[in-house]
DNA sequence: ATATATGCAAATATTTTGCAGGAGT
DNA sequence: ACTCCTGCAAAATATTTGCATATAT
């Protein structure tokens, strides 16, 4: 459960021969080490403070070359696509009342279940998401 | 592993005090015992065959009114929001060449696996969505 | 009459694409 | 020069909302 710090994003970039522009180790720097699974919108956001001009087609080029080079991860849990720097493999439990999004720790043992692994006959799993739907402590304890 | 059929979603809008206007009855017909997981877009365009001037306002409508009343369940797997009148619990397999998502029953004793009831300290777990993604057995044979 | 539903249009949100100009090699 | 990148704009896609009209008690 370790989130990518920006050295490793720009990493990726380098060796996939990507050019190391500023608005490129901007976008990196903003999100290594965010564990809030920002949007491209609210990276913009956050970014636009330092480069007013820089606009979402940057914002989204970038993040699907860093996806691309495994420098993160995108998560489709309604909404819009979100980023996550943590690219090990792991789940996701969402807030149905704060909106929250937290990553979760792959329980020990997991992948040793062997119905898991193959659910319909000839399917060839490459991967499993898993998401947990529910109230995180803070809104659990509020209800 | 059974699709709600035309009745149970009519059913259901009932129970919710909703009228059966014939435009919702279309659409539960339309959404009852498909198995391939339509989108609004779709089902809009297979709609207006039979009513012209159906609006996809109307088709977002009933199918968030057949969501609360359990006629059908919401997936997000990326791209526009997919509905599924199979509402028992269940997974879903998504094949990453052609697109195709099949209905994934549940591993049994799934629910025994103590280390996914809690997976966040304080979370209060409500469901837990898999997504399978891979090859579907066509895909795999042929890549 | 009253309550609710529909169609239409527009607003909003999300993501992708085309292209002219710019920076670095 | 050449290649790749950026910003801008627009298109494409997805979803929601407001309101006037229509329909059914």
């Amino acid at each position: 459960m370790v989130l990518n710090t920006t050295a490793d994003l720009v990493a990726g970039l380098k060796r996939a021969g990507l050019k190391l522009t500023p608005q490129r180790l901007a976008i990196a720097e903003c999100l290594a080490g965010d564990g809030t699974h920002p949007t491209a919108q609210e990276l913009h956001q956050r970014l636009t403070e330092r480069f007013p001009s820089m606009s979402m087609a940057t914002v989204y080029n970038t993040l699907s070359a860093l996806t691309r080079t495994a420098g993160c991860r995108e998560l489709d849990l309604g909404g819009a696509t979100r980023f996550d720097p943590n690219v090990t493999p792991h789940d996701h439990a969402v807030c149905e009342r704060c909106g929250a999004i937290r990553d979760v720790e792959l329980s020990p043992g997991y992948d040793a279940t062997a119905g898991e692994q193959c659910p319909l006959p000839g399917f060839r799993v490459e991967r499993i998401e898993r998401v947990y739907r529910g109230l995180c402590a803070q809104c659990a304890k509020a209800a």
